[in-house]
DNA sequence: ATCTATAGTTCTGAACTTACGAACAATGGA
DNA sequence: TCCATTGTTCGTAAGTTCAGAACTATAGAT
């Protein structure tokens, strides 16, 4: 099996960092390894922001986050412990994290009752001008 | 000839503001309208961080920045006055756009003789696990 | 040792997004 | 009216993302 590629930190970018940022599932995925002490498995986030993920899908998504230098993944048996970097971007990019994150609870807390009608990247093309 | 639109700010999203400002032309073009005190013409983007951009590229840039929130853009004759939203959204997201200049700048700063292997969102596909 | 269940990964095609050239529309001035 | 300038739209090629099916690796049971 192939071995875990990990962006050493000089060698993330934030261009990386808010495009991973900028999926729903990513963020809802991050937010909670960030605020867990103890690492978390990918399948812990088979139903996240009240929808199911494919499995493929997910593995997508951690390798989104891991290439993005947000997440380090650590293969354990048959499962993985992921852990977030935040300490080592906050040292890089202070403050970058924390703000993100407090922006989406913010969100997160405003939208509450609504159904969030689609994307990170909303369809640009379906609402135009 | 369409009229311009803009969301207004408590449609603006984390996601949207991420997403767009994931590309390393539209932050160029983010962080000088937003530094700058007088609003500024599409066309003053032609060349932008090293390299020239196609107008109908630009455009589209221009909108995405526009349907994020992030910019207001308005027609003055046969050009465009475009002026940043960054009051509001300080308002709505404190701390989220400022982290997010100051992290860029952070980057520029570092990556200043080298040059730029490619875009934001970076071909993860390339370079594999 | 083999079988089985579990956790993640890879492959593949369809759907979606993005970039950019060419043609276009709107405005202001000669 | 004609022309130059600024920005938009359209079409197509290239790239990215999603998700189902098939696969690999490991742990535990028999």
């Amino acid at each position: 099996m192939r071995p875990l590629f990990h962006p050493s930190i000089e060698d993330v970018t934030v261009e990386a960092i808010l495009h991973a940022l900028s999926d729903p599932v990513r963020v809802a995925i991050f937010s909670q390894i960030a605020n867990s002490q103890c690492s978390q498995r990918c399948s812990d986030f088979l139903t996240v922001v009240d929808r199911d993920i494919p499995k493929s899908t997910l593995s997508q998504h951690f390798t989104a986050l891991r290439h993005a230098g947000l997440i380090r993944g650590e293969r354990r048996g048959v499962e993985m412990q992921n852990t977030s970097r935040c300490a080592e971007i906050e040292h890089r990019f202070p403050g970058l994290i924390k703000a993100i994150i407090h922006a989406h609870k913010i969100q997160s807390r405003a939208q509450r009752p609504s159904k969030k009608p689609r994307s990170g990247a909303p369809s640009r093309r379906s609402a135009r001008e």
